[in-house]
DNA sequence: ATTAGCACTTGAAAAGTTGCAGTGCTAAAA
DNA sequence: TTTTAGCACTGCAACTTTTCAAGTGCTAAT
């Protein structure tokens, strides 16, 4: 833990760099901490050799290490309270009851980056905690069927299939009825193991092609499973007006991983708790120059992943504070079950 | 219409222009046109007179301008041939039976934009020509439904309802049923005007709250049509690697154009016919520096469009042989209906 | 422990230097 | 009439040099 005047002369460092992107220099710190410019550079000199600031070349002013960063938003920095506006702007989006859930959080993120100038993720994953509600079977013509799939949180997953002309399709759907009955509640991510344990037996003595029936089914819950994890993201060049990607280089870097969904999912955070979590730089998986803000939400059986991305020098207390109060309304929606008309 | 050896001159340069993005001297094409550089010279300022080419400065090598891109496109090129690995790939992907026809194109797209480092667009339309298949409502419990729209095209959407405790789902599953019997196969588009028409009338003496039991429907198929256009875009950054974005301001102008949903959906070709359309330059609204290639298909009630972005120094007869390979694919696709497992 | 003062360092911006690639024009050759 | 060789000229791009401001570390005095 470091002094009393360190602490201030770390945080006036930190905030000032994060407001001009600009090294701070010992003058222009004299006013704030009361004292001479000398007296401040003799301090600076300790937290440099601590690791907390640091120098771009022997003659510039300091700038936050990652370390310093950190040590900021771990003991220095406090969630700033949010403006009326913006408080009534997020109000305005979450009493839209017309929008799902999932649609409010990503207009919200909109919002959030809009007002920020950083990029904004929501990763939802619907599949866990869904229960199947339905499976239904609707022919076409033409030997073709829709299957759909739907879980009691209303998410709705649809596949077409062409059937083999030796099939009858009113077995498919004599199968459908069969699953309907027997796994109706089941985990969304287990009915595969039951379709072919349970399911699978039974028609095997009452249809023919039982196994092309039964592929049908299975694909069109694999593609559930695997379709229903989805990405938002808004703004994705809004980070670029930050003064750090002035330069193609940079920009072409991270336009290239905002293009790689597969990265992008990567981001989706693991650990169970809905405290917000800062990863700044090295710790974070995706760039080594961003800072990334992410939360979990859980709510109503869909949860995912909310995650804000910005260059290091972000405004951590304003982006926090309102991930916060994103993050309490959720709860508030989980707890109370306001649900109404 | 020029001379020979100006169409020969002008050609030569757009086709240097292209592979080398550096502007063309004199010199470099005695060989090609059998004659000194000064004979080229004057041709060249011929052609600059009337407005093909242009320089940068005094002293500069020529450019194509976008009348001359315009000449050549016309006049000058031809559709390359693609080549064996081309086709093997494209083959590959639209002899997979499983993918819908959208997501087929989607795969095409993703791969053009692999192979010539420009930006692929599709946008789908998938509400015209689809008809009312099956609508459906699946009661989850706690007063909610989802109802489904179905077309006969296998394309769904779904949505979910809060519905008043007022209300007896039974009498929304009945409704449905009505609708069902009395509206297949009625163009999506058509179907809420007689939803109004001719289902309101029938359900107001059966149903309470009839007035409730109609916005569910009408809701469901406005969100029908709504959704039901979307866009897919492969290799954003892709075109980045272009030597012509080099720098910061020409990146990000694009990559937020990129990011504006509605100025991509402004790309939706308008006209009817299926012929390849190229607009270079200030020809399109999206963006004065890029020129975008497009073709409308349509097939088995999908529309939609298809389009690549690249510099306006675009390989012209590489993308047009490619487009033409994949709209030919489709009108077979619709002609010869050639389907089978 | 703090501060004034000073020599020193560095990068960024401005100004200057050079060479090259390409031009237009003229006059001669075909 | 068309083509070509030759030459003076131009502008950029790349490189070097100059200048300047901002900031530092250290020392000695407070």
């Amino acid at each position: 833990m470091l002094e009393e005047r360190q602490n201030k002369l770390l945080r006036e460092i930190v905030e000032s760099y994060i407001k001009t992107a600009r090294p701070v220099g010992s003058k222009a710190l004299c006013e704030k901490l009361n004292c001479s410019s000398a007296t401040i550079r003799n301090e600076m000199a300790i937290l440099e050799g601590l690791g907390y600031i640091e120098k771009n070349h022997i003659s510039s002013g300091r700038v936050p290490s990652e370390k310093g960063y950190k040590y900021y938003v771990d003991n220095l920095m406090k969630p700033k309270e949010l403006s009326g506006e913006d408080i009534l702007n997020l109000q305005t989006i979450f009493s839209n009851k017309d929008l799902q859930l999932s649609d409010a959080i990503n207009k919200c993120m909109d919002m959030i980056s809009d007002l920020t100038n950083y990029t904004s993720i929501v990763l939802g994953k619907s599949s866990k905690e869904n229960l199947l509600q339905q499976v239904s079977i609707i022919p076409l013509g033409n030997n073709k069927v829709v299957a759909l799939v739907c879980t009691d949180k209303g998410i709705v997953e649809s596949k077409q299939f062409s059937v083999d002309v030796t099939i009858d399709i009113a077995e498919v759907v004599k199968t459908s009825e069969i699953i309907n009955k027997m796994l109706f509640g089941t985990p969304i991510d287990e009915v595969n193991e039951r379709l072919e344990f349970e399911i699978k037996p039974i028609i095997s003595k009452q249809i023919d092609q039982y196994e092309k029936v039964y592929g049908i089914f299975y694909d069109a819950f694999n593609d559930f499973i695997k379709n229903s994890s989805n990405v938002h993201i808004s703004g994705k060049s809004k980070i670029f007006n930050q003064p750090e990607y002035q330069d193609a280089k940079n920009i072409k870097k991270l336009v290239n991983k905002f293009d790689d969904e597969s990265l992008i999912k990567k981001i989706d955070e693991s650990s169970d708790s809905n405290d917000i979590k800062i990863y700044i730089g090295d710790e974070n998986e995706f760039d080594d120059d961003v800072t990334i803000i992410k939360s979990k939400y859980h709510v109503k059986g869909e949860e995912g992943t909310i995650a804000i991305v910005g260059p290091k020098r972000m405004e951590y207390d304003r982006v926090v504070g309102l991930l916060d109060y994103i993050n309490k309304y959720i709860e508030d929606l989980e707890s109370g079950d306001s649900e109404s008309e």
